[in-house]
DNA sequence: ATTATTAACGAGAACGTTATCGAAATCACC
DNA sequence: GGTGATTTCGATAACGTTCTCGTTAATAAT
């Protein structure tokens, strides 16, 4: 069984009591220097490090917060967690993390087993379709901060930071529009979630407004990966007499799927027909053609859910808000029509 | 002040000492059913989740690992770190991560401030060079159970989860050997690394063994990211008279931003120059030419590290064993000279 | 009927820390 | 030199759980 130092054990080396120990570790308000100093010495000597358990039972606050994500092996989940992880080591906050592996089941899993009473506060990204959400609302009635991000329940009144997904995907189509396609499909990912269906929104508005006709058969529902993107392209050129010209993607995964799917069938991206995703991935300017995109702000992202949380946890009355971080529209190859 | 449904709340709701309580919510071994009956449902009713400060406390053991790596946007990491999560949440391990941004001075803080108390052992990737690990040396000697993966010190006598840099290194270079490219070059990260050294003995004693003469104006040290393999490109490509016709990645990264220097020069890559990279990253069959690599076995080193911390977290006169997991090569268009 | 055995539960200490309260000891002040 | 204020410290109760003992009551064995 291991033992470390605690502050038992430094009182009992200097002969003094645990209580001037545990002022002397912390403010020095009601100790004299010299013993705050014959502690301090102590404390390094026996390699003292404070037992949180401890801290965190007395002072019912345990600086831990839960990330609960679909997923970190992309660049726009990685990158948000960053963010969070940034902000949250800068406030002597750690973060522990649980990947649900977008299933909804696990999801459920997960936080139903949180210990409320271990964790400060939650940071969310759900898996689960919005109106599927009572666990969380579980939580949040007894108590805990949580904010979500990205993908966020609709009904659920809480803190919320998310992109300005109808307005990107708005500027995406409207782009595509603009470069002359006409017959703009969109790949998109399961129903029922609320960041999809402002996507769809947008690509929906921005057709309307530019007079182009609106087909439910140029709407593929499905996944969010790669391989989602290149069965969707498959369907949309097999099971349509009139294929599209363009093609607007949920995310830049499933955009390029859209183009190796196209690229087997010979087509010329860009020429033939446009590309482009959402989200910036780095993989987009790697990519042959460079991949348009609308870049979202994943970082920024993570950096605001965190700061928001903790401004939560601090004031338990704070109420909800929601943080609409926009976008920004980055041209490359893929839309380009020579 | 947020306050959640304790053991003592059921016991006194239900009128019966904490203890049974506690029993039936456990183990029902001395506890009738009709009483452990009652306290599930009312446990269940009050929203009672345990307090992991509280169990921890008692049976210092905090079923919390933490996790110091250098940074999770990339594929390599990401993949490590779902391999970790993956074990350590069917054990009911949660993992507090760290995040280095691959400096030795943050690493540093983040050790020293490490509580042992709060972590029932650890995993890292170093930032440091190997002979400046005295942080991690402590934190050992003082009985916590730590792993290394991937970028281990050397010095240090504990268990290390690596890939057979060697072996990988060697099979790249004859590989480019075979493809009959001759004057080739190596592009590595910053000397010193354990990992780093043995992909470059690797190289040196494949070029050996083929009768090649080794050029030190060949071999370029700098970091790990595209950027550096761009520069190290641009450096090789003016410093030398004779310049190289294959190019060895110490990743698949820096082997990435090698492709882009070199189409940047108009130099037609596999054709003129080759180019491998090492990890084999998702990207690599995305990029045109597709790239060569060799694969890194990185989800199994994440499940295996996970794996060997929780033997040595159960017994703790565990000794310390090396596991080496072998790669793979893998063939694409960068190395093809038609 | 008496004793041993078991099943079911309660009382209380312990884990390492902080917080409250009070007790000395020192100091200043008139 | 007595009073009050201040500085410095110690005792002790909490925090929520588990664990070690007891204790009681019911059952089994003689």
């Amino acid at each position: 069984m291991r033992r470390f130092a605690t502050i038992k054990d430094i009182a009992k080396a200097l002969g003094i009591s645990v209580a001037t120990v545990s002022r002397a570790l912390r403010d020095a308000y009601d100790v004299s220097p010299q013993t705050r100093k014959l502690v301090l010495e102590k404390a390094e000597e026996m390699h003292y490090k404070p037992n949180f358990n401890a801290t965190g039972l007395v002072k019912s606050s345990t600086h831990k917060i839960g990330v609960i994500i679909p997923a970190i092996t992309n660049y726009y989940f990685s990158t948000v967690i960053t963010g969070i992880q940034e902000v949250a080591q800068s406030k002597g906050y750690n973060i522990i993390l649980y990947i649900t592996n977008d299933s909804p089941e696990l999801e459920k899993k997960i936080v139903y087993d949180l210990s409320l009473s271990s964790l400060d506060g939650l940071l969310a990204c759900v898996s689960s379709p919005s109106d599927a959400c009572k666990h969380f609302q579980e939580l949040i009635d007894d108590g805990l901060p949580v904010v979500f991000f990205d993908r966020v329940p609709e009904e659920i009144n809480i803190s919320k930071v998310m992109q300005d997904d109808y307005n990107g995907a708005y500027q995406a189509v409207k782009h595509l529009i603009e470069k002359g396609y006409e017959k703009i499909a969109h790949i998109t990912g399961p129903k029922g979630v609320f960041l999809t269906e402002n996507r769809l929104r947008g690509y929906q508005d921005a057709l309307q407004d530019h007079n182009l006709a609106l087909d439910n058969k140029w709407v593929v529902y499905s996944g969010f990966s790669q391989k989602d993107g290149e069965s969707d392209v498959a369907q949309l050129f097999t099971e349509n007499l009139k294929t599209p010209d363009a093609i607007f993607a949920v995310n830049d995964r499933k955009a390029i799927g859209a183009m190796v799917a196209l690229k087997r069938k010979n087509i010329r991206i860009g020429a033939e027909v446009g590309v482009i995703g959402f989200t910036n991935d780095p993989i987009c300017e790697i990519i042959s053609p460079t991949l348009s995109t609308v870049a979202e702000p994943a970082y920024e992202i993570g950096r605001k859910s965190c700061e928001l949380l903790l401004t939560h946890i601090k004031k338990s009355t704070f109420i909800g808000e929601e943080v609409v971080l926009s976008g920004e529209l980055i041209v490359r190859e893929s839309t380009s029509r020579v």
